[in-house]
DNA sequence: AAAGACTATTGCATTAGAGCACTAATCAGC
DNA sequence: GCTGATTAGTGCTCTAATGCAATAGTCTTT
């Protein structure tokens, strides 16, 4: 089962009742479609096309060939038309990744509108905390949160915002305690934390000090989860000291429910941005989605701060 | 609407899972594979597979698109294997043409049987007397009865027997005139004649003497019909004298129903003769009659002469 | 943890198919 | 009845796709 162009050169020269015919509305040039339908009828050990030097007609065999290679040819023309169709406007369904922090945090507040916005557009939005694989989960787009920027091939990292994380605590707690002056005096305060800063049964974090010095301190945490609200909350009320993202705890820090703890000491700062893969061939339906977030994301940051 | 094999490319990575593996399991090589899903994503603007360089997985696009290839691919494959089908054995339909004389009386004998033993076969037989065009009506066989056989450009002629033509007349008949002498006093006859020997309103004979004369003579015909039995009985019933194929007067010679008119003066033989288009590529069906009727028909010619 | 095995892809020499001009043969019209 | 136009098919040159060998990168296994 070779040459599947022959059809295509077979049904045209039907179609349009010979070679030259079919040469003229084609562009095909017509030594092409006698050579192949040549070919095809010696391949298959069969005559389809009846011919003399000047007319010619189908043979029953080529009658018959010629009613499967119609609705091949139409077929093989349906798929691409559909592709014509994914590639004019946004349609069809998009698969995103996050963590669900994000999910909850970022995107929740603007993903609806864009639904709206876009109305044939469909979202599969994956919101895990475990590494996912671009490629084999078959994901258009991801969005991260990590210190590095990372820079695999093939795909393409597009940074959003720089979110600088703080130590935080209420002030009732600070007063409670003595506020720690330095990274080290951090070890006997209570401590909130996420699992991702876990490293055996501790939390570790990593400090920079104001004459660039990076102090690595451990503590135990009192509570451990991947809810930045919950965290949030229980920095507000107090449990322990949380190092948290600016934008998650501004709002906390302007109506004074959160303090900063140790406000000359920096942690690295994460990066939040876009990963997907090769913009080659990228549908509208992702590229709508990529900008959309592009606009509306660093915005939300800004603005969603999360209140109390 | 280009390159119709890439779909089945595309097909088969997506059908095994990958390039190596399609390579292997079709026997195309993988760089042939790799290259023209490229070359079929390029065109289509749109990422089919989301490859790493070990790993590959369907694109959402993809997915729909491989659902089209599917239908595409099943269409032609069942587009050959019909084919296959028919090369196989003798099945499908059989396109004959002759003249209603020959069917009558040649084919009507030998034809039921040819349909019995061949039970996958249907036959059209266009029994007709104009000259048909073997190509344009699609014909894929002709029985036909001339002086000389056409040796048409591309198409075959296959000889089958001699039908030497003899000049008859009732016993009856020729008591009641002065039996002719030689081929002239014809004229002063009643005759019974074919259309095909028609030329302006008068019947031409072309004789051949026994010292190799050629004489022709014109004579007006009583009775002209292409229907041989009407002739034959005709003939019998004393209206005069006819021109009859040797194996549709032989039974009636031999009774004594008719006499040889002239014995000495011989017609230019006919020949009878399979035409058919080109050997190559015919079905199984195709050759099964022809086979059958090289068989059949020169014993019909001697044994089924037509009885009174 | 490192190496081996396997993945998709690319460079380059070669072959197979494409296109142009032309031929043989047929049909239409004067 | 012959000429002109049109048909399908063919020879030859050249382009473009193919196949082989090698590359870069990833996953698995020892």
């Amino acid at each position: 089962m070779d040459d599947f162009n022959d059809l295509i050169y077979f049904a045209a020269v039907v179609e349009h009742h010979g070679f030259s015919a079919a040469a003229r509305a084609t562009g095909i040039e017509k030594t092409r479609l006698s050579r192949r339908v040549a070919a095809l009828e010696q391949r298959l050990g069969v005559r389809l096309l009846q011919r003399s030097t000047r007319s010619l007609a189908l043979t029953d065999a080529g009658e018959r060939f010629h009613l499967h290679c119609l609705a091949a040819v139409e077929s093989a023309r349906v798929a691409y038309a559909h592709m014509a169709d994914l590639r004019r406007e946004p349609v069809g369904t998009v698969r995103m990744s996050c963590a669900q922090v994000m999910a909850q945090n970022y995107l929740a507040p603007i993903l609806p509108n864009f639904l709206t916005q876009y109305s044939k557009v469909n979202l599969i939005l994956d919101a895990t905390d475990r590494e996912v694989n671009l490629i084999e989960e078959r994901i258009d787009l991801v969005l991260r949160s990590r210190i590095e920027i990372e820079n695999s091939a093939g795909l393409v990292a597009r940074p959003l915002a720089e979110a600088r994380r703080l130590l935080v605590a209420s002030p009732t707690y600070l007063r409670k305690i003595n506020p720690p002056s330095e990274p080290r005096a951090l070890s006997k305060c209570d401590t909130l934390g996420r699992p991702v800063e876990m490293f055996d049964g501790q939390i570790r974090w990593e400090l920079n000090g104001p004459e660039a010095e990076t102090v690595s301190v451990q503590v135990s945490p009192r509570l451990v989860t991947n809810d930045l609200r919950l965290l949030l909350k229980a920095a507000i009320h107090g449990v322990g000291i949380a190092l948290l993202p600016e934008q998650i705890v501004a709002n906390a820090l302007k109506t004074d429910l959160l303090a900063q703890v140790l406000p000359n000491w920096t942690t690295t700062t994460h990066h939040i941005y876009l990963l997907y893969p090769s913009p080659r061939g990228m549908l509208p339906s992702v590229r709508s989605l990529i900008d959309y977030l592009l606009i509306h994301l660093p915005i939300s940051l800004q603005k969603h701060s999360i209140k109390n």
